[in-house]
DNA sequence: GATCCACCTTTCCATGATGGGAAGGTCAAG
DNA sequence: CTTGACCTTCCCATCATGGAAAGGTGGATC
């Protein structure tokens, strides 16, 4: 099988099924006469363990020990778990900061009238105390700012 | 006021304040007889004005518009607003995607026992159907994969 | 056999925001 | 005059992904 057909099998594209070869992360097809790489059903299972990874957000790096668990029957699960609860716990930091974000511009877009004056508290806050030219700092109804 | 000055004075670093002069999204400073950047109070205004904004997470292409509009006396309000709920959006659209990953492997890493033993629900789920050589796949209590 | 199109190959470049490091100039204190 | 802390520019790296160029292959059609 081609590697075009190997990316329709698995939803990896061509370019990153040879960039996961040229890293590493898999290992290097076979080659007809010709040189184009020959995928078989057990690449397409490998191409489509990364990709599942992938989609859970796990780094490259992750996965090449994920893959490394994989095909070791006598790993631990405890392992495996560890790897995916240090993932859990990076996944749940970015989402409070995120979240973080979108409270504090919440507040201020909730404020913010959004009509054709120019008077605005999104970027009164961007600006805190120092006004493009000559206006005065506005403060507002008490956070939406580091404490 | 030297770079270094005007990083400490800002929490930009001197790295990203060059960076965002030679980029543009902020003019070239004045540069004292042997080439050094000086930089006034109005210009750690503006940087201020972009970390605040980088610390919400909005891109250096629209804190290049929110600058503009910053500066604009005559802006409309409802311009800032709209590019503010644009970018609540996607944030909140960046979490329901890490949401729905940590909830996949939450409840993956539930069922995982995390012993010495080398059954694993976690690996089972990214192989899916694909045992690295010859085991048999194992349903689950039920979801945790696309429907 | 020639042509054509879809596919394959490699290599280089780009993204976005940030940092590291090298090689060299400048300034103030000792 | 030396030392150390600054500054300058330029190049490279990150991370995962894609685009594009330039050229080779495979199979179908004329």
């Amino acid at each position: 099988m081609n590697i075009g057909e190997a990316a329709k099998a698995t939803g990896v594209s061509t370019k990153m099924i040879r960039h996961y070869e040229a890293i590493g992360l898999i290992g290097r097809a076979r080659r007809s006469g010709a040189g184009y790489r020959q995928y078989t059903e057990q690449d397409l299972h490998t191409l489509r363990f990364i990709k599942r990874a992938r989609s859970l957000g796990f780094s490259i790096e992750e996965i090449r020990r994920l893959l490394a668990l994989w095909t070791d029957r006598d790993r631990a699960s405890a392992e495996v778990k560890a790897l995916a609860q240090r993932h859990i716990d990076e996944l749940r930091r970015k989402i409070r900061a995120l979240q973080e974000m979108v409270d504090t511009l919440s507040h201020l877009a909730a404020h913010c009238h959004g009509d054709q004056r120019p008077d605005c508290p999104i970027l009164d806050a961007l600006a805190e105390g120092a006004e493009p030219e000559d206006t005065m700092p506005r403060p507002c109804c008490g956070h939406a700012g580091q404490p």
